[in-house]
DNA sequence: GTAGGGTTAG
């Protein structure tokens, strides 16, 4: 074995080989006989996905009814073999659901007819189709009553059913009283392993299948590739990969497509471009990959690029594909890429697919285009909680709080289970609208009725929605209520808070704490000293200061671009190195003329109180509204205006912002590294997020 | 002879 690997301390033993040939684990050996076990279903609680599998009462009436003609019919003797026969063709067209129905008239009229192993087969796919579980315990019973003995083939595929349910328990249970394993049964336990997330599980079992089954076939490989990338520990991956190569499977499409992935996710691309180089067929996974993986590292327009290739290549376009590059428009709020992508979706037949859809349903909520974002999420046929989250978290961030509540109610209403995205998007919309009555009943309800146990962000969200009603007091006692310790965003929405209501003592112990934690981080020095600026207490901002020079802590120059004809254009603050300085600067001047009579007061509040008259007349030049300037000279009168920047908005410029797209009439957007600031007729829906 | 594998969305 070519591999060795590092794992906690805290893990317990390796697995041990007992004399019957069958795995124990810490000490317990759990050989029995299969055809007793029962205890794996007797505890097994029925899952929502069964629902449509219980029977109703009409149904089990009609279904009694017509065994009942049945039994009194002479086709009774040869009914349960087409009965089976019609199950097993079912299960071939996937239509698992009827499948099921037919074996509750077996179950119902023919209780001792040992259906045969090909039948129970089908029905075991039937259910892992369905991802029943109450399905299989029926089947499994129906099998143990009628002195089936589930070969190894049906254990495997019961295995994997408890797999694909997220049963790991189950499944390792079952796993171990197996008296019979091979490959299969290993790498299906092992692949479940590596889809909940426990990595290092997962090296553990594999190290002892490697001693039973030295299986070196390249599926293997892409479990353990994808084990590597879970653990992200680069180095594990290159000994797997050295393993491939060794075995000869190094060329394989699907471990290529896994190795690529892995080295992006474990922070190499210059490797998942090396992988992706040498595979001898670019197929349409590979490209998905690669594409993927400088979308992750931030190289959009890149990724972008390499799409274009991709198409050019006359690869086939995918659902991934689209989706992936729907994504990346998010990020370069692209509408024209998007607009395109979309297209695609559509023009290549995947339309109703819910990941492309739900990343079209983000793009346009981030874009603030929240007709196009409810249109695209209303005409979808299906739709997951992450769809629902996309569109409550746009509404939310665009000021639409009533609206995020609303869409809220109705995915609870429609039997959607909310996760701790979806809440943490509907209290942020509560927070930022000021819906604060509404924002409490969800954060109580959480924990009470949606078994969700509110984190650290969801007590910022509140903190942060007290601390806007100036309820200072009451965000500190939350703080001190929760039930972990406090995390830097909790203590930097006090912080935030602290600063908007001037409330000093509260805000220097917030301020204090966030030290502390995050001794590094420039901004929470900065809303302390402006803290103090605004009150009048120089002394405390010159100590603050003070502490900046001592740690060598400095403001970077702040830097924005705009995109005009495809082509960026890059501004500092004050910045004069652009050809149409002149007419930008004399733009810059104009609107704010013009904005001061809407009421906008330049914010005087400098941060650094000693520097020159002429250094504060340049600092008034910000990054963000000289790029404004030079789009709203260079590009046509209706078109929305996409401004990034390299930091985060400041409360002087937000304002300036919102002026001017209102007295220009101009969409205007503002993105930042994580999240966007949409501008429209002057009605601004932004706020901070973490 | 069957089953276990890669890329996407908040």
């Amino acid at each position: 074995m070519e591999i060795a690997l590092s794992l906690h301390k805290s893990q317990t033993p390796l697995l041990g080989t007992s004399s019957r040939g069958s795995l124990s684990f810490s000490g317990r050996c759990f050989v029995s006989k299969v055809a007793n076990w029962s205890h794996p279903f007797s505890r097994i609680c029925c899952s929502s996905m069964d629902q449509t599998l219980k029977p109703k009462p009409k149904k089990v009436e009609y279904m009694e009814r017509l065994v009942t003609v049945l039994n009194h019919n002479q086709i009774m003797k040869t009914f349960p073999s087409r009965l089976c026969s019609q199950i097993e063709k079912l299960v071939l067209c996937n239509r698992y659901r009827e499948a099921m129905e037919l074996f509750e008239i077996l179950e119902l009229g023919h209780d001792g007819f040992d259906v045969g192993g090909s039948t129970y087969d089908a029905l075991v796919s039937a259910c892992v189709g369905l991802r029943s579980i109450r399905g299989v315990k029926r089947v499994f019973n129906y099998m143990i009553n009628n002195g089936f003995e589930p070969d190894l083939y049906v254990m495997n595929r019961v295995l994997l059913m408890y797999v694909k349910c997220g049963l790991m328990m189950d499944a390792r249970k079952l796993f171990d009283e197996m008296l019979e394993r091979d490959a299969a049964s290993w790498m299906t336990m092992i692949g479940g392993l590596v889809d909940s997330g426990n990595f290092s599980e997962a090296f553990r079992l594999f190290l002892c299948m490697w001693e039973e089954f030295n299986d070196g076939r390249s599926r293997t490989f892409v479990t353990m590739i994808r084990a590597s990338t879970g653990l992200g520990f680069i180095q594990v991956g290159r000994q797997i990969h050295s393993c491939t190569l060794k075995r000869g499977v190094g060329d394989d499409n699907f471990v290529s497509c896994a190795l690529i992935d892995m080295y992006s996710k474990c922070g190499s691309i210059a490797d998942a471009h090396c992988v992706f180089d040498q595979m001898p067929e670019k197929t349409t996974v590979g490209w998905n990959s690669i594409i993927a993986s400088y979308a992750l590292h931030g190289y959009s327009e890149e990724a972008l690029s390499l799409y274009y290739e991709m198409r050019d290549n006359g690869a086939t376009i995918d659902h991934f594909t689209i989706s992936i590059v729907i994504r990346i428009c998010a990020r370069l709020a692209s509408l024209e890429h998007a607009k395109q992508a979309h297209a695609a979706l559509v023009r290549h037949g995947y339309g109703t697919d819910i990941v492309a859809n739900t990343a079209l349903v983000d793009f346009y909520s981030k874009w603030g285009r929240m007709e196009d974002a409810r249109h695209v999420f209303n005409r979808m046929r299906n739709k997951n909680v992450i769809s629902w989250n996309a569109l409550i978290a746009g509404y939310g961030n665009h000021g639409q709080g009533e609206e995020a509540v609303e869409m809220f109610e109705q995915m609870v209403r429609e039997g959607m289970i909310p996760n701790h995205v979806t809440f943490l998007a509907v209290l942020s919309a509560c927070s930022y609208s000021g819906l604060s009555g509404r924002g409490w009943e969800i954060f109580y309800s959480m924990s009470r009725d949606h078994k969700v146990k509110p984190r650290a962000m969801h007590y910022a969200c509140m903190i942060e929605l007290l601390g806007r009603e100036g309820l200072l007091d009451k965000a500190y006692a939350l703080i001190r209520s929760a039930p972990f310790k406090p995390t830097t965003n909790m203590w930097a929405a006090l912080l935030t808070a602290c600063r908007m209501h001037e409330n000093l003592e509260l805000g220097k112990l917030a301020a204090e704490k966030l030290y502390g934690m995050e001794p590094e981080k420039l901004c929470n020095y900065i809303v302390l000293l402006n803290l103090y600026n605004s009150s009048g207490k120089w002394n405390e901002a010159a100590g603050v200061l003070q502490t900046l020079k001592r740690k060598g802590l400095r403001m970077l120059p702040a830097c924005s671009w705009i995109e005009v004809k495809k082509q960026p254009y890059t501004f500092l603050c004050g910045d004069k190195s652009h050809s149409q300085t002149k007419e930008i600067y004399q733009k810059v001047d104009n609107i704010m003329f013009e904005i001061s009579r809407h009421g906008y007061v330049e914010d005087n509040e400098t941060l650094l109180p000693d520097v020159d008259e002429e250094e504060q007349r340049i600092l008034k030049y910000h990054s963000e509204k000289l790029a404004i300037a030079f789009g709203l000279i260079n590009t046509p009168h209706w078109t929305p205006l996409q401004i990034t920047q390299g930091h985060r908005v400041c409360g002087d410029c937000h304002s300036a912002i919102k002026l001017i797209a209102m007295v220009t009439g101009r969409e205007i957007v503002v993105r930042d590294a994580s999240r966007f600031h949409h501008f429209r007729n002057g009605s601004c829906s932004c706020g901070d997020y973490w």
